[in-house]
DNA sequence: TTGCACCCGGTACCCAGGTACGGGCTTACC
DNA sequence: GGTAAGCCCGTACCTGGGTACCGGGTGCAA
């Protein structure tokens, strides 16, 4: 299935060895190949998997849900799509497309506020006479 | 100003008040009022600053970020643009755009996985034949 | 076969972001 | 005025996400 490689990943993402063990052993990476001495080798695409999670890590998942997002369980793409399709997976999008949408008002209003020459955000959210659109971020929105 | 408030922002962002007084001490909410005897009077609008910090928080920024994203100095939207525009909020605004890229793949990824019936990504990702845009995170990128 | 670099597992430590606790003072209400 | 609820500050503690260290085993080249 893949070249084995000791340690490649790790180097390759940019990403502490320990870490890796550390993400394996958190779910985040299957457990790869083992020589006979018990040394891990890893399947070439680990690689890119770091990334990704490395991605999503920045933008605020936490390795429970990268884990989530990396769903554990069959692999069937390729075929047709199944009825019920994996509520953890969708539940996982919405939340997504959620924190996608605040992360564009962020970007939105920091972006006006550049174009405003607006210096203190926090002093235009107190004040009611900025006309920032926080107020799309200030909906109530559970935590989950 | 203001009508100050006791506790009231705490309350009405879902907000522990000793994290209200955590994020005053690390700079993310201005110092508010005290009546005499010393108890803070927060303005209005510090509901709508928690709202910001904590979607900015959960879409991936550490706090010191957020404190940069909500730059303390002075006040002047509404008069004409700086000429050098604070360089913090421009690098800010950079670094969120990369992190909405980032996001908008993992949500593109995420919900192509759902329509194809894909229940492990970690998978997919490992072996070269599952199409997923993964390959857009994938390029090397500074962990800056 | 030997030697050295590297990896193994386990544990301890570190930092960020919050929370809880305790003794004392303020405030609000009766 | 009395009293209970709530806030003050400081400190200690907790969780999540990583890293470092250690003694020992493995792998590979010379």
């Amino acid at each position: 299935m893949s070249t084995a490689l000791r340690s490649g990943p790790a180097a390759g993402a940019g990403v502490n060895l320990q870490t890796l063990r550390y993400y394996e052993r958190r779910g985040l990476i299957s457990e790869p190949d083992r020589t006979a001495g018990g040394q891990r080798g890893w399947p070439a695409g680990t690689v890119v998997v770091l990334r990704v999670i490395r991605a999503a890590h920045r933008t605020g998942f936490a390795l429970d849900e990268i884990a989530d997002l990396l769903i554990s369980g069959a692999h069937r793409h390729g075929r047709r799509a199944a009825p019920g399709l994996p509520g953890r997976a969708r539940a996982t999008l919405a939340e997504t497309e959620q924190r996608l949408a605040d992360l564009e008002v962020i970007c939105d209003t920091l972006s006006a506020a550049v174009a405003a020459g607006c210096e203190d955000l926090r002093t235009c959210a107190e004040s009611p006479c900025c006309p920032l659109p926080y107020e799309a971020l200030a909906t109530d929105r559970p935590s989950g």
